[in-house]
DNA sequence: TGGCCTACAGTGGTCAGACCACGGATTGAC
DNA sequence: GTCAATCCGTGGTCTGACCACTGTAGGCCA
């Protein structure tokens, strides 16, 4: 009587597999919200007619997963679907390549591209007064490398934002991480330089107006060159922090 | 004297979470590779001191993640990066998002004009030929809508490859099975005329033909067009499908 | 001698019960 | 009224045992 549980949740996988395919469904199909709080251990083993080491991995996997908040004497937590993990799981998958960290560039200028081809069609005047809130924050914090590239960063997320695209918008935030590392090894070759801040800030000025114009193949032009600028500067500096010295000590 | 043991791992997490930051470590730094095989589990137990439900809920975690393969029987195996667990969790994080099938192909837009671009730069005599054979496949299954599909994602598949950059193609990996669903439900509201069909082997074969011009902006467009033209089918035929039927039955 | 079949050892899979550690609410003393 | 100690429910961990699956080595039979 009891063997026919198998046959019931029509899974040929057993125990924590089981569970935890039986809790992912409940999360895609919305049966589970964010917030839910789940039964306690003890009588969901019970309901569930498994052992509470067996129901643990499976929750443990899921909290991993990140649709799960485990908290040590308060419960378990349904969480809101989260980027982060996302980040976690690219990272993982392209850890074994070669030049991950210049390649992921790549897929930011994919991103960012299409985004701001979607932000000239759908940006709302809230959007486009976010992105220019960064672009002051950028102007503002020139000398400072930290909060600069924080605001650099703030202000292309912003972009990717007003594209309205969930898709767009959770993908970068994955591939986020690998663009920190990305910009912290880099920063290593990169002197920041005024004449260099200076184009930096009109760079971004320039895609800016060419969004708020609406101009879709313009604004991504002057995305794509925004990047390529960026690029040759750091292949310049590279260059040059490799060459013998001749002025300066 | 035991105690100190949480010291020396320089975690303040404990217990699960520990093994696996672990094991994720020794996979991201390269210690583990694909294909090794791990200690059995009591030994594993021993050797980190824990307990073994402890380890088992780290291992699931692992193998839920897509990282290990753990065999009944055989032992656990490092698996190689898998894009399938990406491509899951961008489902479930994409989940509670309204129309993500239809906004998933933002993405996909954006990837692959990323992607034929990088191609026309990169890609080598070889790839140029696979993508080529692509095309043959796509003309030899004009009538055969499951093979057409097939073949059509082949092609566009062969183009991201041919980009070369592990993050585009993982990236692509990663919403293929979103766009899959997405391509499975657009079905139902798209007839396959002769027509259509044929435009559809022009469009795959010029944009193939900017590729082999290696000419970027070209490429582009031709993708686009493709892509908007796509779109624009849909749209008549829904509006066509609701509209009073006129002339036949 | 060859093949098949059984027994065994090693592995993961599961279980039960107990105890510890943490958080929050209740209750008591001040 | 405020603050503290206590208690209860929760997750966290451990032990030790047993089951189920896999591969192999050995014996059996033809």
């Amino acid at each position: 009587m009891l063997e026919i549980t198998r046959r019931d949740t029509e899974e040929s996988q057993s125990g924590a597999a089981r569970v935890f395919t039986f809790f992912r469904d409940r999360l895609l199909s919305g049966d589970l919200k964010a917030g839910d709080r789940l039964l306690a251990e003890r009588e969901l083993a019970l309901a569930l007619s498994v052992s509470r080491p067996v129901l643990r991995e499976a929750l443990r996997s899921l909290a991993m997963l990140g649709l799960l908040d485990i908290q040590h004497g308060r419960g378990a937590f349904v969480r809101a679907a989260d980027a982060s993990v996302l980040g976690q799981a690219l990272t993982l998958c392209l850890a074994p390549e070669p030049n991950i960290l210049d390649d992921v560039l790549q897929a930011r200028i994919a991103i960012e591209c299409q985004a701001i081809r979607l932000a000239c069609e759908r940006a709302s005047e809230r959007d486009l007064q976010a992105i220019a809130a960064t672009l002051d924050t950028l102007v503002g914090s020139l000398d400072d490398p930290e909060r600069g590239g924080e605001s650099d960063y703030a202000f292309h997320l912003a972009i990717v934002r007003a594209s309205g695209s969930a898709s767009l918008m959770k993908i970068y935030e994955a591939i986020s991480p690998l663009l920190m590392r990305s910009h912290v090894e880099r920063r290593r070759d990169t002197f920041r330089e005024p004449a260099i801040t200076s184009g930096l800030v009109d760079a971004h000025r320039q895609v800016f107006l060419a969004l708020a114009k609406r101009d879709p193949d313009a604004a991504e032009t002057s995305l794509r060159d925004h990047f390529t600028i960026g690029d040759e500067l750091r292949r310049r500096n590279l260059i040059s922090a490799y060459q013998p010295k001749r002025k300066n000590s």
